[in-house]
RNA sequence: GCGCCCUUAGCUCAGUUGGAUAGAGCAACGGCCUUCUAAGCCGUGGGUCGCAGGUUCGACUCCUGCAGGGCGCGCCA
């Protein structure tokens, strides 16, 4: 509807222009946008604005001129000029019947397949190999995961990254305290304080010169692919990631095992690359290292930014291993596009990576690479978040907490939900908060990690959304008539199917913008709306007509598989009954 | 020193590629449960959009400067 109308526009610009009114070198965006105040129509554009200074006439005049050649459409009730020279577009209540109607009964709820199906990998979670996930975790892999969901649902192909962070020197620190605790019989148990177990490791690597000697020779003995040293790194890699599927159970995020692709595996391709750099002369030596100056990078003195992709030591960076990684998944997936969803610290590194990548013709010029960044964790006094002793909370300290608010909020309200049914309720409830709480913010700001701020039940968050659903459900318990043909009777009926309609367009802007907000923001506003209708259009009531009955029904239907699937989408549940 | 990001109500946050009267939630205050779930609905109060200029018919949005906060800057990841 939007886009007819704004083609139809473009044809009257071209018009203009033929007809010697408008300067044809003119260039003009042509918006037709969604009005926020529904006296101002449903659509309005700015076009005669635009054209005011150009055209040499008043915004008024050039907006009557359009409106004449503006077409006969049976979509549209009528036009007028308003404010300053906008011109609003009504739609005709039925046609919006119809299109509502439609939605009713389409089973993608007007979301459309994309009509250019990528491949798409997305970067995300991203968890340490020997420690635990900590409450800045959640970001990336909260957002990360809806963002997959989302783009497979519009019907890409989307490769779940899990890049873990299983590489590096301190893994002879770690092999060689493993190997101490099975000598000490250390049970499942003390293995599986994840924090502890490193804090001792780096203990007695500071502590004790001969553990220091066994860690340095475990390195290199790992790097040469000792089997002993391997075996030992993959337990180790293998503790961590069954904890963290745990906590991925737990907050119902869709990575598994298979998704696992950490810093290791590009480990044997970075010497390789390293040469490849070199004769492609790219990399040049410089005090000993391998360095790629990059001229879109300036340095402090202004001069080209090098980027070191070897040390003078032999050894490789983790810029060197992005490198490779970018490549790697050009070469092997066909990516044509890549979101990273780390902190925005790693925004110039990533950059530098990518641009070196290119540069050396890994990364075809169509693909895109994007950084799905996103601001720090900050405690309540603005300062990067810790605890009072100093350390992290963990992540599964969050969760903990949420479910015993949950249920603790349960306990107090006399609900008749059955018992069996009761931990579903208090964990879904919980784990939905906790979610919602991170995935209803831009991404790209820094936020205020606060407990209750994120553990809150009402309001803008996700037990609203789901009461919304539930309150669904019991209508249709009740109901003694089937959904059937809807008609608009009122304002909160029209609202309602106003905002349902508009369901496609976010799902569309979130899959381009990675952006998973600007859905909690739109199934927000329609479980308001939907609230509205609750409270102001009776259903169950003797005294309505099974007609109305019938058009509300379907309303409520349409509203309870747009939050779900929306909600799902989120990687949020649904609850029958809370 | 150089660079990136941020600053909107008491608090936490939205604010679409510049549009019409800057919006929510929480907190505060006042109403609404014999009527489909009160995790709800309705209402009231609360703003120099960090500050100062500029561009524009129009600026929270774009440009410049300043202040405050966060982060990053060659051999950690």
């Amino acid at each position: 509807m939007k886009a007819s109308i704004q083609e139809e526009l473009a044809n009257i610009v071209t018009q203009f222009k033929n007809e010697g009114l408008l300067d044809h070198e003119v260039n003009v965006r042509i918006i037709v946008e969604n009005t926020k105040d529904k006296a101002h129509g449903d659509f309005a554009t700015n076009l005669a604005m635009l054209l005011a200074k150009p055209m040499k006439k008043k915004p008024q005049e050039i907006a009557n001129l359009i409106i004449e050649r503006l077409a006969q459409d049976d979509r549209i009730a009528n036009t007028e000029i308003a404010g300053p020279g906008f011109i609003n577009f009504f739609v005709r209540k039925d046609f919006l019947a119809k299109q509502i109607n439609e939605l009713c009964n389409d089973p993608r709820l007007g979301v459309a397949l994309t009509s250019n199906p990528q491949t798409i990998v997305i970067d995300y979670s991203s968890p340490n190999v020997a420690k635990e996930m900590a409450v800045h975790h959640i970001r990336s892999t909260v957002i990360g995961d809806a963002i997959v969901r989302i783009l497979e649902f519009l019907g890409n192909k989307v490769i779940r990254a899990n890049h873990i962070g299983d590489w590096g020197t301190q893994f002879g620190m770690l092999i060689a305290y493993l190997e101490k605790k099975e000598n000490e019989h250390a049970n499942a148990l003390e293995l599986s304080d994840l924090e502890a177990f490193y804090r001792e490791a780096k203990v007695c690597y500071d502590e004790d010169p001969q553990f220091a000697e066994k860690a340095r020779f475990y390195v290199v003995k790992l790097q040469s692919g000792d089997e002993y040293c391997l075996s030992m790194w993959k337990k180790l890699v293998k503790i961590t990631m069954d904890q963290n599927q745990e906590i991925y159970r737990r907050l119902n995020i869709s990575l598994t095992e298979k998704d696992i692709m950490g810093e290791s595996l590009y480990n044997p391709m970075l010497k390789p690359l390293v040469e490849d750099l070199t004769n492609k002369g790219l990399a040049v030596k410089d005090d000993g290292a391998m360095v790629v100056y990059l001229n879109s990078f300036t340095d402090k003195d202004g001069n080209p930014r090098g980027v070191i992709v070897q040390k003078k030591d032999g050894g490789f960076l983790y810029t060197t291993t992005d490198i490779a990684c970018t490549k790697y998944r050009c070469e092997h997936f066909g990516m044509n596009r890549m979101i990273c969803f780390a902190d925005s610290r790693q925004h110039e590194h990533l950059l530098m990576a990518w641009e070196i990548a290119r540069l050396a013709g890994y990364v075809p010029q169509d693909v895109s690479l994007e950084h799905g960044a996103f601001g720090m964790m900050l405690g309540k006094d603005g300062k990067p978040f810790k605890t009072r002793s100093g350390g992290t909370v963990k992540l599964k300290e969050l969760l903990n907490e949420a479910e015993a608010r949950s249920r603790k909020l349960l306990e107090e309200r006399n609900s008749d939900i059955p018992d069996d049914e009761k931990e579903n309720v208090i964990t879904t409830i919980a784990m939905g908060a906790v979610k919602y709480a991170d995935l209803s913010k831009n991404r790209t700001t820094d936020y205020i990690f606060d407990w209750d701020n994120m553990l809150t039940f009402e309001g803008n968050t996700s037990p609203y959304l789901q009461y919304a659903y539930s309150r669904i459900q019991a209508i249709f318990r009740k109901a003694d008539t089937e959904p059937g043909n809807i008609v608009i009777t009122n304002e909160q009926e029209e609202e309602l199917a106003q905002k349902l309609l508009k369901f496609n367009e976010v799902i569309n802007a979130v899959a381009q913008k990675a952006m998973p907000h600007l859905l909690c923001a739109y199934l927000y506003e329609l479980a308001t709306l939907f609230m509205r209708f609750y409270e102001a259009c009776p259903i169950n009531k003797p005294e309505v007509e099974s007609s109305t009955k019938a058009s509300r029904l379907s309303l409520c239907k349409a509203t309870r598989d747009v939050l779900k699937q929306g909600l799902s989408l989120l990687g949020i549940n649904v609850l029958d009954r809370m």
